[in-house]
Order: C-alpha cells, then sequence, then structure tokens
RNA sequence: GUACCUGUAGCUCAGUUGGAUAGAGCGUUUGACUACGAAUCAAAAGGCCGCGGGUUCGAAUCCUGCCAGGUACACCA
C-alpha cells in the first residue's frame, strides 16, 4: 500500500545527496491541517547542512523534484515545503487494499512467528476479581492479540498467585474462624471474608503471622493436610475465575501458577550458589544489588521458604527453555517495578543473554474515590458486579431504542463487557484511573458502544445496499474534505497497530477506534451513502463504508471487543 | 530520605518523539430525527500546557531547579 512520507523521502533523498531515506523518514511530518498539504518537509535543520536560509531550500528543492504520478503538487510555505499527495491514486489504493486484505488489513508479518510470551491476568488465588485485575488481563489480552496481528506465535500464560504465605493465613483463619459448610455455601466470597477477618486479628495478635508462615512452610514440606486445603480453596477461586474470563471472553495457553514451580526452585538456587551470587544477609538468602543502586534481590527468607523473586526467576529460565521466547512480557502494576527491575538483573547476573528479552509493561493504579483498593480491608468492587451492571444498562437501553432487536441478551454481554475493556484501555497504561460508576456507565461520546454503534451502522447501511460491484469504483467522485479525511484515517491503521506493537500500548488502538469512527459519523452525516442518483457516487460510498466497517472490526478484535453487526 | 511515575479546558484524557493556529470526549448553552440507525451530528463557551530558569531559528515535548500528587524501597505478592 502507498506510504506517502516514504515515496518523498526517497524523492528528496535522490536529489539531495547528504540525506538518507532513514534520515528523512525521521524529518518529514504530517502538516496540522489538510489543507497544508499531506507530507511536510521542515527545512530548519537542513538550514545549516546546507548553508541556506529555510526558505530558499523549499523554495530550490520545490524546483528541482521531479514529477511524480503519486504527488500531485509541491508547495513551499515559509519554510517548509508541503506535499500534496494524489488522492485518486491514495484513495484507490487505499480502499481497494482494505477491501481486498478484509480481516487482515492492518496486520503485518514483522514478528515472522517468533515466540513472545505474555503473561498477564493473574490472579491471587482465595482472593474475588476485583476491578483492579481487569487491567491487567485486559491489557494483556490486547497486547496479545496485537503481537499476533504483527506475525508473532504468542503464547499466554495465566501466572496465578496459587502459592505463598497468603496461603498460611488462610489456612490459620479457616481453622480459628472458618467451617466446611460455609466454605462450601459462599464459596470465595467466604474465603474473602477469612482472609480479611485474620488481617484484623493480625493486627492485634502478631503472632499470627508466624503460624501462617508456619503453614506455608508446612506446604512447601508436602504436608497433606496443608495441601489437601490449599487444592480446596485453589478449586473454589478457579470456578469463579473461569466465569469471569468466560464473560470477558479471555482464554489461556498456560495456567502455570506459582505453585507449578515448586519443586523446580532448588535447582535454580543451587546455580545462584553455584554462580555466588548468593549471600546471607540477616538469616536470609539474598542476591547483592548494591553496585546496581538498587536493594537487594530476596531469594530465601530466614525460614528457607521461597520469594516472589524466587518463583519469577525459576519461571523465567524454564519458559525461555520451553519457549525459546523473543521476548517474554510481564504486564503487572507499576509497584512492581523495582521487583521486575531486581530479579532481571538477578537473570543477567546469572549470565543469560537474553536478560534483555525480559519485558516489564506497568500500568497505573485504580483507585476508589482516592482510596486503593485493598483486599485486605474488604474495600473492593467486583468486576463481575461491574460487567453485570454494564450488561443490565445496555440492555434497558436496547428496550427503549431498539426492542425488537434479535439476541438482546447477547448483544447486550458484548456491548456492556466492551464498554468495560474499552474505558480500561482508553488511556495511557501508565495513568492511575479513579474509579467511577458514572463514568464507566456512559456510553456516550469516546466509549467502546460509540465505536461498536458506529460499526453496526455502517453494517446496517451495507445491508440495504442494491449494488455489489462497488470494488471498481471511481476515486476522483470521492471528493469531498469529510471522505478525503475518512479515507486518510483508514490508511493510519496497520501504522497504528505497529505503534501499539512496539510502545506496548492497546490504547493506540482504542483512540484510533474512535478518531476512525468520528471520521465515518461526520462522512455519514454529510453524505448520502445510498440515497444518490449518480451510481458510480454510490459505488464508492458503499466502498468507503465497508471499508470502514472492516477497520472498525478488525481494531475492535485487537482491543478485546466483538463487532457485532446489530445493536 | 532516595528512586521511579504523573501534572495540558470545570472533569477524563490525546498530542504524529523539537515544528505551522495545543486537540477530543464528558459536563454546560444552542441547533438538527415523517431522513441510509439521534448510543449520532453541528455550533458556542471553556487554556500562564504545575512554577522558574536554560538549550535554539522554534519547547506542552529536551536539560535543570523547585512545587503538588502517586508508588516503591528486607523476608507479602
Amino acid at each position: 500500500m502507498l506510504n506517502i512520507k516514504n515515496l518523498v523521502a526517497h524523492m528528496i533523498s535522490d536529489k539531495i545527496d547528504i540525506l538518507t531515506v532513514d534520515d528523512l523518514m525521521d524529518i518529514l511530518e504530517y502538516p496540522p491541517n489538510p489543507d497544508m498539504g499531506d507530507v511536510a518537509l521542515p527545512c530548519f535543520k537542513l538550514s545549516r547542512i546546507l548553508k541556506k536560509s529555510p526558505v530558499q531550500i523549499a523554495d530550490e528543492l520545490a524546483a528541482i523534484l521531479p514529477e511524480d504520478k503519486y504527488i500531485e503538487r509541491i508547495e513551499p510555505v515559509s519554510g517548509y515545503l508541503n506535499f500534496f499527495v494524489n488522492r485518486d491514486i491514495f484513495i484507490k489504493e487505499t480502499v481497494e487494499a482494505i477491501l481486498t486484505k478484509s480481516k487482515n488489513y492492518g496486520s503485518s508479518n514483522i514478528g515472522n512467528g517468533k515466540n513472545v510470551v505474555i503473561d498477564y491476568s493473574a490472579p491471587n488465588i482465595a482472593k474475588p476479581f476485583h476491578i483492579g485485575h481487569l487491567r491487567s488481563t485486559s491489557i494483556g489480552n490486547a497486547l496479545y492479540n496485537i503481537f499476533e496481528f504483527t506475525g508473532y506465535n504468542c503464547i499466554g500464560v495465566n501466572h496465578l498467585g496459587d502459592w505463598g504465605t497468603q496461603f498460611g493465613k488462610l489456612i490459620v483463619a479457616y481453622k480459628k474462624w472458618g467451617s466446611k459448610d460455609r466454605v462450601e455455601k459462599y464459596q470465595i466470597t467466604e474465603l474473602m471474608d477469612l482472609y480479611v477477618k485474620y488481617h484484623e486479628e493480625a493486627e492485634k495478635h502478631p503472632e499470627l503471622d508466624d503460624e501462617a508462615r508456619a503453614w506455608f512452610t508446612k506446604m512447601e514440606k508436602g504436608d497433606k493436610e496443608a495441601l489437601n486445603l490449599w487444592q480446596w480453596f485453589k478449586d473454589i477461586s478457579l470456578k469463579e475465575f473461569s466465569r469471569i474470563y468466560e464473560l470477558l471472553d479471555i482464554s489461556f495457553d498456560s495456567y502455570a501458577g506459582e505453585s507449578f514451580y515448586n519443586d523446580k526452585m532448588d535447582a535454580v538456587i543451587d546455580e545462584l550458589e553455584e554462580k555466588e551470587l548468593l549471600t546471607e544477609s540477616e538469616g536470609a538468602h539474598i542476591v547483592d544489588l548494591e553496585e546496581y543502586e538498587m536493594p537487594p534481590c530476596l531469594i530465601l527468607k530466614k525460614d528457607g521458604s521461597t520469594l516472589y523473586a524466587t518463583r519469577d526467576i525459576t519461571a523465567a529460565i524454564f519458559r525461555k527453555n520451553k519457549y525459546d521466547f523473543d521476548k517474554c512480557i510481564y504486564v503487572t502494576g507499576a509497584a512492581q517495578s523495582l521487583h521486575f527491575r531486581q530479579w532481571f538483573k538477578v537473570i543477567e547476573l546469572m549470565g543469560y543473554d537474553w536478560a534483555d528479552k525480559l519485558v516489564h509493561v506497568p500500568f497505573g493504579t485504580i483507585s476508589i474515590g482516592g482510596e486503593k483498593m485493598a483486599t485486605r480491608k474488604g474495600k473492593v468492587i467486583l468486576l463481575e458486579d461491574v460487567l453485570n451492571e454494564a450488561i443490565d444498562k445496555t440492555l434497558s437501553i436496547i428496550d427503549e431504542k431498539n426492542p425488537d432487536l434479535e439476541n438482546k441478551e447477547s448483544i447486550a454481554k458484548q456491548m456492556g463487557v466492551g464498554a468495560i475493556i474499552f474505558s480500561d484501555l482508553s488511556s495511557n497504561r501508565i495513568k492511575d484511573i479513579s474509579f467511577s460508576w458514572d463514568e464507566i456507565l456512559n456510553f456516550d461520546g469516546e466509549t467502546g458502544p460509540y465505536v461498536q454503534y458506529t460499526h453496526a451502522r455502517a453494517c446496517s447501511v451495507l445491508s440495504k445496499a442494491d449494488i455489489t460491484n462497488y470494488h471498481s469504483f471511481d476515486p476522483s467522485l470521492i471528493d469531498s474534505r469529510k471522505e478525503y479525511n475518512l479515507v486518510k484515517s483508514l490508511a493510519l491503521f496497520p501504522i497504528k497497530v505497529v505503534k501499539a506493537m512496539e510502545e506496548l500500548e492497546p490504547s493506540i488502538i482504542t483512540r484510533y477506534l474512535v478518531d476512525l469512527a468520528q471520521d465515518f459519523n461526520r462522512f455519514y452525516h454529510n453524505h448520502s451513502i445510498l440515497n444518490v442518483d449518480d451510481v458510480e457516487i454510490k459505488k464508492g460510498r458503499i466502498a468507503l463504508t465497508f471499508a470502514t466497517k472492516t477497520t472498525l472490526e478488525n481494531g475492535l478484535k485487537l482491543i478485546g471487543l466483538k463487532a457485532p453487526e446489530r445493536v
């Protein structure tokens, strides 16, 4: 497909020897206003190299650049050299590429089949799935789709938090205050209550923590009673999680959680010992990182049990052996940044040259009314409540606006869930989010339902179209400002996909979809698509509508949303 | 205390990696459905881009010093 920047870069590079195509790709930019051109060369930087004024450079270049079928005209304007592409060719090539590639429009083979492990979601067993867990899940899932779309082979890992002292705490709480009946009856809610109760009591009686640690040590040593309880709690949690993943329509290639690495950690500890990285400090075994201006990385507690970092290091080595990844991506909260820097460094110190293939993808914290959510205090908003609330609201909107719609419940689910995911992915992942029911349940403006509605509207128009040979449209009849803006927007999709992949930033796709939907809606309101007499004009507009529908659908799928044809 | 992140319209956020007049949505005010779907569109109002200095043809963007908020910093994950 036509890449205007690249084309112009070649044109100029041919005329000015000292500038390479790559240099020019960096310098060239898109003018703020389409009236000023499609690509611009600011000549200020060249001024020093060429020892001429920017104005003079622009004028001279305009005179010597060769004619090109893709470039309609070139205009020097006060130090800028503005290029106007041949719109007919640009429109034709862009729209035809979309019609031809269809579901593959925007995809590429940059990854060349290389493996990428994506570690995301990773909820803690025995804790409810709250709104805070959504971020890792939605970002990770979107990255999975984006990497697949750019030619990588992804392995999605749900590194379940199914091991650690927290289970010791839960066992203590269960034995002191719980009952089999209550747990069976109330499932995860009861587990959460026990967990909260434990923390209340532990404030007053710190010796409970010793008991909890003791139970965890028992687990690590294979104690039957401890392990049976643990397995029971885990089964209850998994049942709950799978219900939520089903709602979100997200699945994983592996559920190898922390407990999976139990029997694999000894070897790694030995290895650390052999490589003389392990030192003893205050009774614990650590890797000293003072030289790298970081606190030490804790490997073993003084009672000999393992820690988070121990399991992460073990898991990374295991994954490298099993998947030979080109990248291993960890989608977790920004609060864990130091932890990742620490153990990434340990991997490097162990002499593994793939340490630089480990990537932490941090995201901001979600708070409610300015306060952080804390399972330990029972202060949480459950994700399932939010999803159900959104689905209910969607259903009532459908009942009001489109009561005859078929499969109402299914569509309401697709849009309600979509609204939540979309909202979660709409700003840069590093930004903190303040949860608000009003905002998350507002379906006007830059929202998932807006994009889905736009897609359904395009589908609706297409289903009423009475001609099918619109592939052979005449681009010169697509001549309005609104139409051209839409085509330019459509052409951006593949670029945005690559950018989202490189920057590990799904919000680039989310924002793009809003822009594209806006451009389509403006076009839609300004032009009749079907109610025009001229068949040739109609063909072009139908082609545009089809191209928009295709691109919206591809984009929505990347961020994990459905694209229903009727809403 | 140290390190990292954030600061742009009343609110939530973009800002093409240093370019031309800083853009969207929500909210507010106003206009457009007997119309290819009004979950839409159009218009108005709303800005010392946290503050000061520096770098240069040119800064929301880079450097630096402050200020404010968040987070992390040894046996939780």
